[in-house]
DNA sequence: AGGCTTCCTTACCAGATGGTCAGGGAGGGG
DNA sequence: CCCCTCCCTGACCATCTGGTAAGGAAGCCT
């Protein structure tokens, strides 16, 4: 059965299935044999085309973290036409995180499961994220000393916003587990509450 | 070496290693023979105390539960004694919760892996936060009937507030995976958000 | 002394795991 | 036609897994 990959889309499949299961099961508690059942086929053919069962779960961070930026960028240049302010900008690019989270929550597990320490993802994300980090770092210390965005520590900011996104993504995972599926309520005010305090933090017209 | 268990201590040093060991490593991550090679005993010793790795987890989510169980049960008694109103019984509550966290980082792990869906242990955190909850709920209700509380869905009210807590453990993994350990300004800043939260739905003195 | 209990060990096992190796079928190009 | 590449598979393997069976040493009780 599942037997519709006739095409050369069988790596796609094993992606999918592999992002649900490290998302779920954990990367140990994901054995490749159960993945490959799944699909309907034999473990080898996951292993020729990844390899290793590492470099499966390299490729399914890789897949995500390039989804995660094509995003990003998007809405990086439609803010850019669009003329918005640095605060609008950073509003827009936070609320499409939370878009992306909330379309495809297997993310969440993946995201939850990749950033544990000691955890074999975690190097991975740490070599998509870094870039990201750094030029959302250069960008608002520059706008920084233009005057545009008030004085803060950068690098502090960005850790502490990345850190909620990671708890936000527990959270749905719990309350999901508790039976609170629908219901996007706390979210919403997760949400509110980061851009309250990156609006704190940044905008210069933001009062309190 | 370590071999200082010369009294009856073993049972104690296998949960504490196991703790750290399951907070980390994750529960299909941690291997019998590795946790009891780190202790210098041999793995049967393991599972003749404890019987199978499984029940392994379950005491150790045992002692922890207890540990929080007691340390709440202080607190309530306290505050009773103290003749605090609702409201600063409640905030007395949440801060011991961050205070244990805060000392013993290795909860922190225990609690996310044990918070993960299909995870082996969550039934068992199950069995010991229910009462916990349903009692708590019970009192809510009954300030409410009374007038001393304001009127919410006690139930939706109490899962928000530890599907919080798990987030915020979440959180400061990574941020201490990140290097920022000993700032606990992130922290301090989350009880906040949950005690204003709290008391806004709660207080009815508490203006918005 | 002898038996009983407590604690820990060596020896062993069946099953699952990730991974290797050789081979087979389908299609495309010469 | 043959060859080559791409995709997939069966057979096989070393290793590690949690778990069982049996025995030994120390202490306590009678």
């Amino acid at each position: 059965m599942a037997t519709t990959g006739t095409r050369g889309n069988t790596r796609e499949l094993v992606l999918d299935a592999a992002l649900a299961s490290f998302g779920t099961a954990g990367y140990d508690g994901t054995s490749l044999d159960d993945l490959a059942a799944g699909l309907g086929i034999r473990k080898q053919t996951i292993l020729y085309h990844f390899v290793s069962k590492r470099r499966l779960l390299d490729s399914v961070v890789d897949r995500c973290a390039g989804e995660l930026v094509t995003a990003l960028e998007r809405v990086l240049v439609e803010s850019r036409t669009g003329g918005g302010t640095d605060w609008e900008r950073v509003e827009a690019m936070v609320r499409e995180v939370f878009r992306l989270a909330l379309d495809q929550p297997v993310l969440l597990g993946l995201l939850r499961e990749v950033s544990r320490p000691n955890s074999p993802g975690a190097v991975r994300v740490r070599i998509h994220l870094e870039p990201l980090m750094a030029r959302a770092r250069r960008w608002m210390e520059d706008e920084m000393a233009a005057g545009r965005m008030r004085r803060t520590d950068a690098q502090l900011l960005l850790l502490s916003a990345y850190s909620t996104v990671v708890g936000v993504a527990t959270e749905i995972e719990v309350l999901r587990a508790a039976g609170v599926g629908p219901t996007l309520r706390p979210v919403v005010q997760r949400r509110g509450e980061l851009l309250r305090f990156l609006r704190r933090s940044l905008d210069p017209a933001g009062s309190l």
